[in-house]
DNA sequence: AAACCGGGGTC
DNA sequence: GACCCAGGTTT
């Protein structure tokens, strides 16, 4: 533990005060509309989440719309923020507090940890905001800004590294003002102490940081290394029946982009030819079930599509076949249906006719 | 403890 | 290409 010489909240909050942009959540201390925004931003910029929020809170304006909506309504205005457990936890949890607890938030840290996709950042958050329980955030900005000014190389994603700067974060907050101090602390990280060059010179904690004055800003914070991005290979069998419709599944189970909607999904260990592809098993069975009339590549070269941890090699294939019939969607329907951005800028690039 | 879960911005 | 973002859950 660092020895804290200088007056650190008291620094942190002046700045805060002067700095800090005005954003919505910041008008209110509702716990619905703290709790909405923080489900949003969690590993997700401002200026990506700003916009969803204002979708969510226009279209749910309390937690019992929200708990009312199908799941479906909820990923579609979901669509695009990626990392969508968010979403179905988000509708579930509205759902535990409209009925189980007659629509009132959980008002401590411990109770507000239990809520589904709720962990130890969004319960301080949420417990600090709205109630003034004196419980530190500790999120990527906090890493930042802790480990830099307190000179702390324990790895931040290490068992000992996370204990180690939730205590520090508790050491440092402000008991009287708590949700401030978390919201300034994160404030400066993110517009401040950046993770790339950040103005050092003239920073309030020039004089006091010990990254600063050893030079060693650029190697802290100390994060374990990364793994390995997997490549995988997806083909999307996009039919167009001579009765315009076309055909989305709907992944379940395990894995990305559980309970959004695709193409029909023909995975391959590589990338395949036309010849290739019709010899795989999951193509055949499609095949067996629907008249196919012909196919063809729609990209000439796959698609890379990049998430965190997989390349998404993809190819779309366009299938001409007979009638759908009922198994099959209307073309005017498609867009209803919440998809990942992969589908999506499909869509917007592919006119059906 | 390690793996998994998205999409976008920045350098 | 590498790193990061107002993290959480599952294995």
């Amino acid at each position: 533990m660092p020895e804290i010489n200088f007056p650190f909240s008291n620094k942190l909050i002046t700045w805060y005060l002067q700095n800090k942009r005005e954003l919505p959540w910041r008008q209110t201390k509702d716990p619905y509309r703290i709790w909405l925004s923080e489900i949003i931003l969690q590993q997700t910029r401002v200026a990506q989440g700003l916009p969803y929020y204002e979708t969510f809170v226009a279209t749910y304006p309390n937690v019992y719309e929200l708990a009312k909506a199908p799941e479906e309504d909820v990923l579609k205005l979901w669509q695009g923020l990626g990392y969508y457990s968010r979403a179905r936890n988000l509708r579930f949890t509205a759902n535990f507090v409209a009925n189980e607890l007659n629509g009132v938030f959980p008002n401590t840290y411990e109770s507000l940890k239990k809520l589904k996709g709720v962990g130890d950042y969004t319960a301080s958050a949420i417990a600090s905001i709205c109630y003034q329980e004196p419980a530190a955030v500790v999120d990527g900005n906090v890493y930042r800004v802790l480990s830099r000014v307190f000179g702390v190389a324990t790895p931040i994603n290490s068992t000992a590294g996370i204990k180690e700067f939730k205590l520090l974060a508790q050491t440092l907050l402000d008991e009287k003002q708590p949700g401030v101090f978390n919201q300034a602390i994160m404030e400066f990280g993110a517009r401040y102490c950046v993770p790339q060059n950040p103005a050092c010179e003239g920073c309030i904690f020039s004089e006091n940081c010990m990254a600063f004055t050893s030079r060693t800003v650029s190697e802290l914070p100390v994060k374990l290394k990364k793994l390995k991005v997997k490549k995988r290979y997806f083909n999307y069998i996009v039919l167009l029946s001579i009765d315009h419709k076309t055909r989305l599944n709907q992944r379940l189970g395990k894995g990305i982009w559980q309970n959004l909607y695709e193409f029909p999904l023909v995975e391959t260990t590589n990338e395949v030819s036309e010849g290739d592809l019709k010899r795989e098993p999951a193509y055949r069975n499609l095949s067996e079930e629907i008249k196919i009339n012909s196919i063809v590549k729609y990209n000439d070269t796959p698609i890379v599509h990049k998430l965190s941890h997989q390349h998404l090699i993809t190819t779309f294939w366009i299938v001409e076949t007979e009638t759908l019939h009922g198994t099959g969607i209307a073309i005017s329907e498609i867009e209803k249906f919440p998809v990942p951005v992969l589908i999506a800028n499909f869509l917007n690039m592919f006119t059906f006719q």
